[in-house]
DNA sequence: AGACAGGCTCGGGCGC
DNA sequence: TGCGCCCGAGCCTGTC
């Protein structure tokens, strides 16, 4: 699914496509991915009438200012969000569809249904599962090297896993941990308690970087990510290591190696990364 | 046929 | 007992 430069293209391609737009009415053809109120039926009223003011991230979650609530989404692996007119005919695997008043829809699509909708009242989405267990992205003010350092070195896990845990940062997944590591030249498997000070401030770094670069480009496609104007992302071909298996290492030549690291496909180089 | 896919949650079990 | 963590299963469909 979309990691942090994906879903921020998402939320800037969406925003400009239904900011302004009252929900007249909302389908729910899939209602397990509603978790938050437990009764579709409620989420539906509850939308009906709401103007989209703005819409927000935190991590990988889009968040929906609405007159009243906050819609918080998460498109997991496959989740994308399209704008139709009402006349065009619905895609295979669409499982949430908000009506506008103006005749058009915005539509929730999802081959593989992991995707979740969370509804709150205004204020209450930070302090409520899935939000309150989210750590900052690298891009918040309340991100701090030192509190990141200090989760980092008191830690016997695996600096891949380190990075892939979303309260610790949020934002990166198994793409961009593996671009991270690589440019930092540390190997994923090198515990958190390993890392020197130094080492530590070079995967920050070079996590912030790569996700900025990565926006830049509108992300990232492998499988199936377009933003919500159905584009592809670009960033793809900036990669070293992920999906580059037995490809040279831009840096030495070696071949790049493929493994797994707690149970995810994570791509290095032996040589580079230490 | 079986493995794999960009994510995350849960329960069981282990070590400290 | 509790915490932190790992592991595997589960959630789904599609592709190689």
């Amino acid at each position: 699914m979309p990691e942090l430069p994906e879903v921020e293209t998402i939320r800037k391609t969406l925003r400009q496509l239904v900011l302004n737009k009252t929900i007249k009415e909302v389908s729910v053809f899939w209602p397990k991915m509603i978790k938050q109120p437990d009764d579709v039926e409620i989420f539906k009223q509850m939308l009906e009438g709401q103007t989209i003011l703005e819409i927000g991230r935190k991590g990988k979650f889009l968040l929906f200012e609405l007159t009243d609530y906050i819609l918080v989404s998460h498109l997991r692996m496959e989740g994308k969000y399209g704008v139709f007119n009402e006349k065009e005919s619905v895609l295979k695997h669409t499982h949430v569809v908000f009506h506008f008043t103006d005749g058009h829809e915005l539509r929730y699509n999802d081959v593989r249904k992991f995707g979740t909708m969370h509804l709150f009242e205004k204020g209450e989405e930070l302090t409520n599962k899935p939000l309150s267990q989210i750590g900052p992205d690298p891009f918040e003010e309340s991100f701090h090297f030192d509190t990141f350092y200090e989760k980092v070195k008191k830690s016997e896990r695996a600096i891949k896993n380190i990075l892939l845990d979303q309260t610790v940062i949020a934002g990166l997944g198994n793409i961009y941990v593996d671009e991270t590591l690589y440019k930092a030249g540390i190997h994923p498997l090198r515990k958190g308690n390993s890392l020197s000070k130094e080492e530590a401030e070079r995967i920050q770094r070079y996590a912030t970087e790569t996700l900025a670069e990565a926006v830049e480009q509108g992300g990232t496609t492998i499988r199936s990510y377009v933003n919500s104007q159905g584009q592809i992302g670009m960033f793809q071909q900036q990669l070293f290591v992920y999906g580059q298996e037995n490809k040279p290492c831009k840096n030495c030549g070696s071949p790049i190696e493929k493994m797994k690291v707690n149970g995810r496909g994570t791509h290095l180089c032996l040589t580079c990364q230490k």
